[in-house]
DNA sequence: GCCAAAAGAGTGTATATACTCATAAAAGTA
DNA sequence: TACTTTTATGAGTATATACACTCTTTTGGC
């Protein structure tokens, strides 16, 4: 059981590595529309449920509540993204694109597909789909507990 | 060809989602002992190379140099590593385990080996297989750079 | 209507990540 | 040897991550 003994094969570590790696080349394209990755992932969730409340987002990005929280601040700041109190439920705060936030989203579109398509080409059609159903299935189980 | 015209399908997004998700989980086993998936992973490999230089490290955990500098801190101040000058070359800094950092990377083990069975478990041990192999694909992938 | 419980969200604190720039020492070269 | 280049590293800055705690508002039970 080579998996349990040696700390190398820890899931956790080889995940954080990967997603470490990769995340440079995708940082390093999308410089010039100064988005960072989990900035432009954030735009591209907000392109589709814009209105919405935080708490559904962060379930969206599988991403913390209180992250996501700070995340948006930068977005914020550049105003590519709004937060209003809800109108029915004052507990509530709805985050929206704003007009210059699709802007910056359309024009960050291209670059991402470039740096998608290279990233894909290098691992590989094949062991992408492969490895993007084998991440989903692993979000599900460690969400599951 | 989804996969580069729809951002839920980003490869970086996709990876990071499931480092998060699968990180709260061997943080949580790891917690009894005072450690974070990431400080566990740097006691493993240093219970392997040490002592060894910064540059050697980083590239051993495909960690950026200065990323890993900044994690070292805690683990020096909670004096289970400690770095040193090098003998032969004052430029380098030489990381190494103390007996202490030797002893919490023992005591962890098994908390990491619980966690780990665990986690392999709900991925199923065939899929964990085969994603262990295509992450290490993609990290390979993406440093050819 | 009153109050306890639950839901939605922000803050304090600490770690994780990496780019840019700065520093110092070793190695190479004329 | 003096000068340049390369190598090893740290510091400044900014974002990413999330647990524990707090605050406010809503909802449910009576």
């Amino acid at each position: 059981m080579k998996d349990f003994s040696d700390p190398a094969a820890c899931a956790c570590f080889n995940l954080r590595k990967a997603a470490r790696a990769v995340t440079q080349h995708y940082d390093e394209a999308l410089k010039p529309c100064g988005l960072r990755t989990t900035q432009f992932s954030i735009l591209a969730v907000l392109a589709r449920l814009s209105p919405a409340p935080v708490a559904r987002l962060s379930g969206a990005l599988v991403m913390d509540r209180t992250t996501l929280t700070r995340n948006l601040k930068p977005l914020v700041g550049q105003g590519l993204v709004a937060i209003l109190p809800g109108a029915d439920d004052r507990r509530k705060r709805n985050v929206s694109l704003t007009a210059k936030g699709r802007k910056a989203f359309e024009r960050a579109l291209p670059h991402w597909q470039a740096v998608q398509k290279e990233m894909i080409g290098r691992i590989t059609p094949t062991r992408w789909q492969r490895l993007e159903k084998d991440l989903g299935h692993t979000v599900r189980a460690a969400a599951e507990s």
